[in-house]
Parts: C-alpha cells; sequence; structure tokens
DNA sequence: TAATAATATTCGAATATCCTAATGTGATAG
DNA sequence: CTATCACATTAGGATATTCGAATATTATTA
C-alpha cells in the first residue's frame, strides 16, 4: 500500500541469489539442498535468503521427511518479474528534445497529460515553479 | 538480462523516496524544487536520488531557463510499478497442503508443470533429492 | 559584474545488508 | 539410542546505502 511497503517489497526482490531462487521455485516446488546445489551457494546462505523471502510471503514450504520443498506462495510477483526489461533497455523513450517539446505544449496529447500546474514552460514566458504558480500573486 | 542487472534495478526502485519521485513523475515532468516541495525532504536528497535513478536511465531531464525538468525516460517501468500489489497481499495462494498435493501428482496439471526430476514425494516412497534422482543408480 | 536562485557534489557518520563460519535442531536411518 | 542428513540460527566482520551538512556550479537577474 505504502510507497514504504512497496520499496521494501523491491528491496527484497533485489539481489541476484533470490532472483534464482524465484526463478528456480517458478519451475515448481525444491528442497533446500537442490536450490543450494543449483545455485552454487553455501547452504546458510541460501537459508538466509529463504527466511528473508518467507518473512515477506514470496514463498512458503511444505514438510516432506526431513526435506522442506520451497514453493512460490504468490505466483502473481513472478510474473511482475518476468516484465522486467530482458535486453539492456528495450522501452522505447523519446529524446529529451521530444520530451521538451511535448511539455511546452506543441503536441496536445502529452501536454494534456501535464496537470494544469505542470510547469516547463507553459507556452512561452519565463519558467515557473510550481510554488509561483498556484500562489496567488501572478507577478 | 542477468539476475545482477534486474537486481540492480530492484534495489534502485526499493526505495521509498524513490518511489514517490517516480509517482510524482508519472503525471508529468517537474523541476527539483518542486519536487523537494512535494515529497518535503532537502534538496541535496532528492537530488542525489535523482542522480541514482539517472544512472539507471530510469529518468532524465531536460533543461528550461535554470530549471531543470525531470521526466520518466521509460514509462514502462512505471507500469511495471502499478502491478505491485495494491493492499496487502490480495494474490490467491494455495495452502501448503495444496501445493503438497499437486507436487506429488494427485493434480494433473500442476504436476506436469513440475519437471521431470522435480522432487516432493514422486507417488510414494521416500523422499529424494535431485541428485539422488539424476544420479544412475536407483537404488 | 555581482547577487541570487536552482541544482549538484563531496564528505563522513549512521545504518542496513550480506556473507562466512560455527553451532543448534529435529527427523530419520541404522 | 546414536549417527547422520537437512536445514536453521547466531555472531561477526565486511561492504553498501542513506542522509545531512557544507560547499561547488551554473544560469539568470539586477
Amino acid at each position: 500500500m505504502t510507497f514504504r511497503d512497496h520499496a521494501s517489497l523491491l528491496r527484497l526482490l533485489g539481489h541476484p541469489v533470490r532472483l534464482a531462487i524465484i526463478q528456480r521455485l517458478a519451475a515448481g516446488p525444491r528442497c533446500v539442498t537442490d536450490i543450494q546445489e543449483l545455485l552454487e551457494k553455501p547452504q546458510a546462505n541460501v537459508s538466509q535468503h529463504l527466511m528473508a523471502l518467507r518473512a515477506h510471503r514470496i514463498v512458503d514450504y511444505y514438510e516432506d521427511g526431513k526435506l522442506r520443498c520451497y514453493y512460490l506462495a504468490r505466483p502473481g510477483l513472478a510474473k511482475l518479474l518476468a516484465g522486467l526489461p530482458a535486453d539492456g533497455y528495450a522501452v522505447v523513450r523519446p529524446s529529451p528534445e521530444q520530451v521538451r517539446r511535448d511539455a511546452r505544449g506543441l503536441r496536445g496529447e502529452t501536454a494534456a497529460a501535464i496537470p494544469r500546474n505542470g510547469r516547463g514552460r507553459q507556452l512561452g514566458g519565463r519558467p515557473r515553479r510550481l510554488a509561483e504558480l498556484t500562489s496567488g500573486r501572478n507577478r
């Protein structure tokens, strides 16, 4: 809900080993030792990452004899992660100049998306900050 | 591409102030001072976060007089962030028991998704780890 | 040209995160 | 019951992040 919650979730996901674990588990449940061998990381470390993921309910486990089989508790997150840029930066992005023109209102569509007190040279005049535009006196 | 890259991107996004900045910029370009006032954070701090975001090309800016108007360089990422859980944990998730049954092959669909050397009690017998199953001798 | 507004940069301390090594625990096999 | 396997936990040092304070930079304004 809050930025703080989202941030802590993203920080949790922001670790290569944890991402690797999630990828593995996306293919089905695995016990700790299997995960450990697949990742070639020390057992304690894998266990710590699993604990961290479990604390946020990213994963959970069921017990099978003496094994603990971890699985993704929220598959939705795995899909979110699949949305990360596959190559470097495939997303089309406008040049600074393009955005600048848009912000100035030379292109209707993007300019409309900018709130009325959006700033960046409102159709001529000198640059103004938001505070200036909202305060009563518009000298 | 790599887990390392994805992880560093997620860590970058995993900060409440940076998320707030991204939300603001999703509505249109804003100069540093405006952002700073909206977030009620010290200028240097906002500037530092903007630098961090720019280093990963999450944001970019154009200059307008003495103002620097920042904007989202990759709107796609904002959409990815919109996919974060709005409330606590809305995602439907199976009980550990459900997953356990699935993994055991009592339900066809999920079991099929588990790779052939997936483990977790393959239809009876004792629990086996992956290494056991792939090694030749199956005692 | 001097002053100022807007923003960037640097430094250092506080804090958080990560990893390794060592040890603890609980279930099962013998 | 003892040993062992699978895993968890703790402690700590190393490393990385974060933030505030002070200072630098750069464009505009007077």
